[in-house]
DNA sequence: AACACTTTCAACCGCCACCAG
DNA sequence: CCTGGTGGCGGTTGAAAGTGT
């Protein structure tokens, strides 16, 4: 009810706007969870014409669904060699520090843990990572320690109660080690340590191509402003 | 067992960049 | 150059599952 109220609210504004209209029909549409035969459509679909042109793309499999929402499901879910479940350790360090060198630019975090979706990484942030930081008096927005938070002894008692299978208290005490490795450099550089040649997965072939397709000016070396270079060679 | 509260994550939304005409 | 269509992105939502009381 309230939904449908704020939907047309949006609608009649953005109209008014930009006079754009919706990438897909609102009416008839399904939304929410996707049924089993709707994935297999949208599967069978794509295996034999390809992904791709999303927008008439749900008209052409049979689906009753936005192209947006096709894209999203396939993307996210039904796309093959996705990695789901966990994330190993490894990745969780991963992704901190590649979010404490790129921000919120999920995507391109996503691309560097192969199998992984930005939608899952940004979840597992939001979700894990992010209070996590914060327990430990670590401004999950840049990265540092906050001034005031002393910085807990790494000890099984400090482990999160929520998710406290052993599995995860393992889970928890790497990271810790991880991340009081990382305040200290914190501390006496203000800035992380983002040597991430160490950690780094092979870029994959979707990259690969991708790097190849695009002009070298694209192609950028990020160093810091005030930091040395990281070595870490960025496809932007 | 029942309820309240919290956490997780799939899905939606609007915005923006890019490209073809 | 302008416009409309399309795809991709990051932020947000809300239902379901989990946990505590």
């Amino acid at each position: 009810m309230h939904y449908i109220s704020t939907t047309i609210l949006v609608f009649t504004h953005t109209r008014k706007k930009g006079m754009r209209k919706p990438c897909c029909e609102k009416e008839g549409t399904n939304k929410g969870a996707w049924s089993k035969q709707e994935d297999q459509k949208l599967v069978d679909y794509i295996q034999t014409h390809g992904a791709g042109r999303w927008c008439s793309l749900p008209k052409a499999a049979g689906l009753h669904r936005c192209g947006k929402s096709c894209r999203l499901r396939w993307i996210n879910y039904l796309r093959p060699n996705i990695k789901r479940g966990n994330f190993a350790q490894d990745e969780e360090d991963l992704i901190i520090k590649l979010h404490a060198l790129l921000g919120n630019r999920w995507s391109l975090i996503a691309g560097r843990l192969p199998g992984r979706t930005d939608n899952e990484v940004k979840n597992y942030w939001n979700s894990h990572i992010r209070r996590k930081l914060i327990k430990m008096g670590i401004d999950p927005n840049n990265h540092k320690l906050h001034q005031t938070f002393p910085v807990p002894k790494p000890s099984p008692s400090t482990t999160s109660t929520a998710q406290s299978s052993a599995n995860n208290n393992d889970r928890v005490s790497d990271t810790q080690s991880c991340l009081v490795e990382e305040t200290a450099t914190v501390s006496s550089t203000s800035r992380l340590n983002l040597d991430l040649t160490i950690a780094f997965s092979p870029p994959t072939n979707a990259l690969l191509e991708e790097h190849k397709s695009r002009p070298t000016s694209q192609c950028t070396n990020i160093i810091h402003e005030d930091s040395a270079p990281s070595g870490l060679l960025l496809f932007l």
